[in-house]
DNA sequence: CTGGTTCGACTCATTGTGAGCATAACCAGG
DNA sequence: CCTGGTTATGCTCACAATGAGTCGAACCAG
């Protein structure tokens, strides 16, 4: 990050004409998470046409002149993945616009996360080859997979802050219930902890602290009829989302290398 | 360089064409941070041209289209207000790009917040009309202050969620350390917390957790020969950065509503 | 020498964590 | 019907962290 002297950039920068000079693109870009098979997967498209053909990418696209950034990713979502707007929830990530990050031009783009309850198989929209939920453990973001899908552009770097922003906010905020419909058992909601960080929070301290902290979550005194596993199991009690969004103290990921 | 100028574009656009005059215009914006005479401080200008002249604004400009992002905020910040690039803290917040938040154009702006040691006064450079460090208390963000000064366009919005953004971050990591130059003595960093929170955390508990958090200071083994203050005291230990980023468990702002 | 001030080291009740064990409620198969 | 497997729920216990407080050490000014 040196600081950028290039002759002639005070003049216009004086007077703030940016119609003088050419600007970069404004696109927007989605890291849309759901738990498929209890397994943690993101939407990704086949792109159809160069640069990166055959690569996979976020879904994502050009913001309207007059269009509001976040409207821009649902309509984006849509359009690429016929997946419409789902009762979840969607945020800002952060804003990638390194020069040559998109080898046709200067684009800047605004990542966005957003976390759905599952939900139906995407299509292939636009110019995108295919559309599919892909397990993030399967996208070798660590590196060195040779079995990894190849990612198009910088959207393994913004993957891998996106994957991140997820696992952190399930420690602190009440983001895992998002990936729920209602209503939902505690074994449900640690399920969806287990597929994000890989390893479940252990089980005591876990229900103590969903059940003591005020708002997590509301009882609605009934039990599932069906049971969670095929093989039985005692009916849980069912709950509903709470008014509480945030976690204090947070629930932290437990520590080791074990899967559970 | 215009769009209808690239070849092919049509084809790998498939259906999106940003026309030249179809593109926002991109700025970066930064809330620098600093504690003046033990006030938590933000840097701001006043702008001198039309629009919002005579409001304050922070300080920020266009992107040039090969510019690194970052880089782009460093070099308006050393434009606008002559505070050279420093030793500290730069990271990007967030983007706003409500349509109509520029009533000249569409403008879309990559907010940063910075964190510098005591710096000098700045100089008022390019077109704003004078910069200066103004106590984030004095600027009446929580609305209702008839003493505030008016901020132009949606810097009211920016600047809340810095703050928030500082405020939270000296919770769960090393940060405060930033504002201060080394070496400096446990008061110093607690100083820095009573200064942003508007509350001290509790002294015991505080200087636990400082020192039993492994690399998050380096003792010295140094006395400072100056006391704290004017009246004496007893002289403190100096201390450096350590290497740790992360608190764990995090430090939590007081509860309640004292100021100290 | 005395009072005021800042820093440093301790105690103690309360709360949260990590790990475990016991019981309840369901299923499938013998 | 009984048994073992499975999942959910409820509890205990040792330990760590927190919040609040006390006490002495080391400096200054008067």
């Amino acid at each position: 990050m040196s600081t950028a002297d290039r002759p002639g950039e005070a003049e216009w920068l004086a007077g703030y004409r940016p119609g003088d000079h050419d600007r970069p693109s404004l696109t927007v870009d989605l890291a849309v998470f759901t738990i498929r098979d209890g397994a943690f997967s993101v939407l990704l498209v086949e792109r159809g046409e160069h640069p990166y053909r055959g690569h996979w990418a976020l879904p994502g696209g050009f913001v309207g002149i007059e269009e509001d950034i976040e409207a821009a990713a649902w309509r984006e979502l849509a359009e690429e993945t016929g997946v419409a707007r789902f009762d979840g929830h969607l945020e800002q990530l952060r804003t990638y616009g390194a020069p040559g990050r998109d080898p046709r031009m200067r684009v800047v783009s605004v990542a966005h996360v957003a976390i759905a309850p599952d939900l139906p198989d995407p299509r292939a929209g636009s110019d995108a080859a295919a559309a599919r939920w892909w397990p993030v453990e399967d996208l070798g973001l660590d590196g060195g997979d040779p079995d990894a899908p190849p990612l198009a552009f910088d959207h393994a770097t913004v993957l891998t802050d996106a994957v991140e922003r997820v696992r952190a906010k399930l420690e602190y905020t009440s983001l895992a219930l998002e990936f729920l419909r209602e209503p939902f058992s505690l074994g449900d909601v640690r399920r969806i902890y287990r597929a994000v960080w890989g390893r479940a929070p252990a089980l005591g301290h876990f229900r103590r602290k969903v059940l003591s902290t005020p708002g997590f979550v509301v009882e609605t005194h009934q039990v599932s009829s069906s049971p969670a596993s095929d093989h039985g199991g005692r009916p849980p009690l069912l709950f509903r989302r709470g008014t509480a969004t945030q976690l204090h103290p947070a629930l932290l990921r437990p520590t080791g290398t074990d899967e559970e």
